[in-house]
DNA sequence: CTAGGGTTAG
């Protein structure tokens, strides 16, 4: 400005035009310094130039003062030069004033100018704006006519309009034909391709591009990371993630803007949480995008935490509202969920559709069906949406007659979908209802609705929870597609039917298909790892926990927490529960019984006295888990303490589990008359379980007269628990009673139930290796047998002498001892110490209880032997060392 | 480049 000013003194017209012309050029967004100039033009005289003018409206446009760039232009008329037209055209286009841009184009065709090459491109521009198709085509055959159709900027302007019109077809034409394409050819149309969703297209168009060795620019990366993230394309997305780096585009908002998206698509959220966080500038779509996704993977509490955070740096939008909703409606925070609803009716945008549908489920889920109605009566525009959301409000409360109503009156507005099919199918499944599921079963496929995947997942689980294992199966193999959901609906399906094997072999299955695992894979399959004690796939797991991202959910850590624990693995256990973040209770619960298992019981009680300490409210499972762990380490006053405290303190009334639990601590610790009459003082009726914790301490108890009592009590109850009438039966054996012991097991026979066939198992080698009772089919079945006899001399002369009271069958003495040394644990150990080095630790699993016999041969093996041996039994671990066990007898 | 309802786990 000093150098035009100097000029303007001097005097000197060509350096004035220079100065000015350099001035403008330099002047970017700010108006006031381009009043000045045009000021100066106008009192210099050089206001009338068409070059000026021209840069003028061309300056003016940029800082969106569309109004002088029309007087600018209506004070040139009848120049007649096309220059000044395009800047016009160009300036309402740029300002989104497409009519205008198009009315001044009609304007100048009445002029009978001939447009050039630089009037196009802003037309074209502004007919996409308008979404006008049929000018579209004229302009494009204006160009044709008059020769234009090798220009590069026309053809990236046809190539994006069409692509902004849909019609990816012509786009891809014009693309074809054009004779010379530049960057800018290519990323208009991988944009079409990605904006329209046609992933795969956008994705092959990038890589051609890559192909023939053009490097991609911001646009090309910022229009393929969305195509990548719609087909799941990991290792393309990897790929460009990687040339960000390499291009050095990665601090573009843009760009990281896609990367977040592309990774929450992939559902890695380790990557999604990097990508934020490292984010030099964030804008409102990352935030949302950011707290959206949190949302979306089931992190409600952290979701509601960078909401916080956002709304003291941006104000939120609808956006960012919806999301907040949501957290707000799967988390228990309906006071944040009501007070953003305030929020959102003080901005004036109460009715929009897709906000008010999340606020009818938030306040529906939060059981205030009256906000929820309220919403749907006041919004204007419902959509099917809106009426399936405060439809399957009343059905999640069984208000059948209100949701029935509504239902009709929705049928009479709109078709219902697919998804209030899916809820109904639900609700009956939970309600058990199998004959409604049947109907559902029919009508859905009378509206063809038969194909939908969530309908079938639906499907698979009513079957299988209504014991149709069969049909269940019969529908996964003739699915068309199956997503993970469909995949963790099976494997806890056959869990459930107690098939656990076809369980891992599904969790198996499922990785092989390339089905992405989340995180309820992890908490359908981990449990399936604690039952077994499988402890590769286990490690496995959590190693595909860490990777994906995970491991800040909590009921993962807690399944986690237990996996580690019910594998031996006491020391990743207390890893995984010291680098937990948030702990609930379930989580302390895990570590308690944990230690419970171990026989740590003191540990259990100072884990228990922490969790109290961070104010973590107990609930009636932990106290199971203290009971427990008193029980199994003898701390009896100690373990009737917390009963006490239970009530008193924390008000939770017992439940018959915790009864039967004190019974248990009782009678183990051989207190059995105070234990009968703790029984018989119980405010509840005792049934099998209660008295069956009595009775299987009786077998220590030289008190026969009490084990016939409580026998005789729980034969009266008629449970029709297996587990009980063997108890009995084992009892009546242990007495001699053998005539009580056939009337017992003619009953079991009677009733058709059958008993639990024992059986251990033993991993060598990531092998799983099982063994039942008398198992004698296995290759070293001979070898086994040899060192079990050589061991059993070698256990004489320390002192053995057999248990053969633990053969509760009415058998030869000898026999007894054959069938002791075939007990499946026996086996399972010897067949361990065969299979490996000397030294090596030895764990075995086991479906039962582990017999008195078994339990002193072990200790004498791990010292004959010099080997530690972890048992896991059906309740608790034992560690042999040294001839010594860590229950200390007390199990 | 960002927002809504359905299936599984607990």
């Amino acid at each position: 400005m000093a150098a035009v000013r100097i000029c303007t003194l001097s005097g000197n017209m060509q350096a004035l035009q220079v100065s000015i012309s350099k001035a403008i050029n330099r002047v970017t967004i700010n108006s006031q310094k381009l009043s000045k100039i045009h000021a100066l033009l106008i009192t210099s005289g050089l206001g009338r130039s068409v070059f000026f003018a021209g840069k003028l409206i061309s300056k003016y446009s940029y800082v969106t003062d569309v109004t002088s760039c029309l007087l600018i232009f209506r004070s040139m008329m009848h120049t007649g030069n096309v220059y000044l037209w395009n800047s016009i055209i160009r300036a309402c286009t740029h300002n989104k004033m497409y009519a205008k841009a198009l009315d001044m184009y009609s304007e100048l065709r009445g002029e009978r100018l001939i447009a050039d090459t630089h009037t196009f491109p802003s037309v074209i521009s502004a007919c996409a704006g308008l979404l006008d198709i049929e000018m579209g085509e004229s302009v494009h055959n204006h160009v044709k006519e008059l020769g234009f159709g090798s220009d590069v900027y026309i053809g990236n302007a046809l190539i994006d309009m069409y692509a902004r019109l849909g019609d990816l077809g012509k786009a891809h034409t014009v693309f074809e034909e054009m004779a010379r394409k530049d960057i800018v050819s290519w990323n208009s149309l991988i944009f079409g391709y990605s904006a329209n969703e046609y992933w795969v297209e956008a994705l092959e168009m990038y890589n051609q591009l890559r192909g023939i060795g053009i490097v991609p620019d911001l646009f090309s990366v910022s229009s393929v990371l969305p195509a990548c993230g719609g087909v799941l394309a990991f290792n393309d997305g990897e790929i460009v993630h990687g040339l960000v780096h390499k291009i050095g585009i990665g601090k573009d908002v843009l760009v990281s803007n896609g990367l977040l998206s592309m990774y929450r698509k992939f559902g890695m959220l380790m990557e999604f949480r990097r990508i934020f966080d490292e984010m030099i500038v964030r804008d409102v779509v990352s935030w949302n995008t950011f707290v959206c996704g949190l949302s979306e993977s089931g992190l409600f509490e952290e979701s509601i935490m960078f909401f916080k955070r956002m709304v003291s740096v941006f104000k939120p939008d609808l956006l960012a509202l919806t999301s907040i909703f949501r957290a707000c409606s799967n988390s228990g925070d309906l006071r944040l969920g009501k007070y953003a609803h305030d929020y959102m009716k003080k901005c004036g945008t109460v009715t929009d559709t897709v906000a008010s549908n999340v606020l009818i489920d938030m306040y529906g889920k939060h059981g205030d069906l009256l906000s929820s109605r309220n919403v749907f009566d006041q919004l204007t525009s419902k959509d099917r949406v809106s009426w399936n959301s405060i439809i399957s409000c009343y059905i999640l409360h069984s208000c059948s007659e209100e949701w029935v109503k509504l239902f009709k009156m929705m049928k009479m507005k709109t078709q219902p979908d697919s998804f209030l099919l899916v809820m109904l199918l639900s609700q009956g499944t939970h309600l058990g209802n199998k004959s409604l599921g049947i109907q559902l079963h029919c009508e859905l496929m009378k509206m063809g609705f038969d194909a939908d995947i969530f309908i079938g997942n639906a499907l698979i689980d009513m079957y299988a929870k209504c014991g149709n294992i069969e049909d269940s199966n019969y529908l996964f193999r003739t699915m068309k597609c199956r997503d993970n959901v469909t995949w963790n609906t099976m494997i806890v399906s056959s869990v459930h039917s107690g098939n656990c094997f076809r369980g891992m072999e599904l969790a198996a299955e499922m990785r092989v298909a390339g089905v992405l695992p989340d995180a309820t894979t992890m908490l359908c399959v981990l449990p399936l790892c604690s039952l077994v004690a499988a402890k590769r796939q286990g490690k496995e797991l959590h190693g595909c926990i860490y990777k994906l991202g995970f491991d800040s959910d909590v009921a993962v850590g807690n399944a986690l927490v237990e996996m580690y624990s019910k594998c031996g693995n006491m020391k990743n256990c207390l890893r995984v529960f010291e680098l937990m973040k948030t702990k609930d209770v379930v989580t302390w619960t895990a570590l308690i019984s944990a230690y419970g298992m171990y026989g740590e019981g003191q540990k259990a009680l100072s884990t228990f006295h922490a969790m109290e300490a961070t104010a973590t409210a107990p609930d009636h499972i932990v106290f199971i888990a203290v009971l427990f762990s008193c029980s199994h380490s003898g701390l009896v006053e100690e373990g009737m303490a917390c009963f006490n405290n239970m009530k008193n303190v924390y008000n939770i009334e017992p439940r018959r589990e915790h009864y039967a639990c004190v019974v248990d601590l009782l009678s183990r610790s051989g207190r059995l008359s105070e234990a009968e009459q703790f029984i018989l003082s119980m405010p509840i009726e005792p049934d099998a379980s209660i008295w069956g914790a009595l009775l299987s301490a009786c077998r220590r108890s030289t008190d026969t007269s009490i084990a016939e009592r409580v026998s005789e009590r729980i034969i009266s109850i008629n449970s029709n628990d297996t587990g009980y009438h063997v108890l009995v039966s084992n009892i009546y054996a242990s007495l001699g009673r053998w005539d009580k012991v056939k009337t017992v097991r003619k009953s079991i026979q009677d009733k058709g139930l059958e008993k639990d066939p024992g059986c251990s198992w033993i991993e060598i080698q990531n092998k799983v290796y099982v063994f039942g009772v008398g198992t004698n089919v296995f290759a070293q079945y001979e070898e086994v047998r040899k060192l079990i006899s050589e061991l059993s001399d070698l256990m004489a002369k320390e002192g053995y002498v057999a248990d053969l009271e633990c053969v509760l069958h009415d058998i030869e003495e000898d026999d007894k001892r054959s069938m002791i040394c075939g007990h499946s644990e026996r086996l399972a150990i010897a067949f361990g110490l065969l299979n490996t080095k000397a030294g090596t630790p030895l764990q075995v699993m086991k479906n039962l209880r582990v017999c008195g016999d078994c339990h002193t041969v072990t200790k004498y093996i791990s010292k004959i032997m010099k080997r530690e041996i972890l048992v896991r039994d059906a309740n608790r671990f034992h560690l042999f060392k040294d001839g010594v066990c860590s229950c200390k007898d007390h199990w």
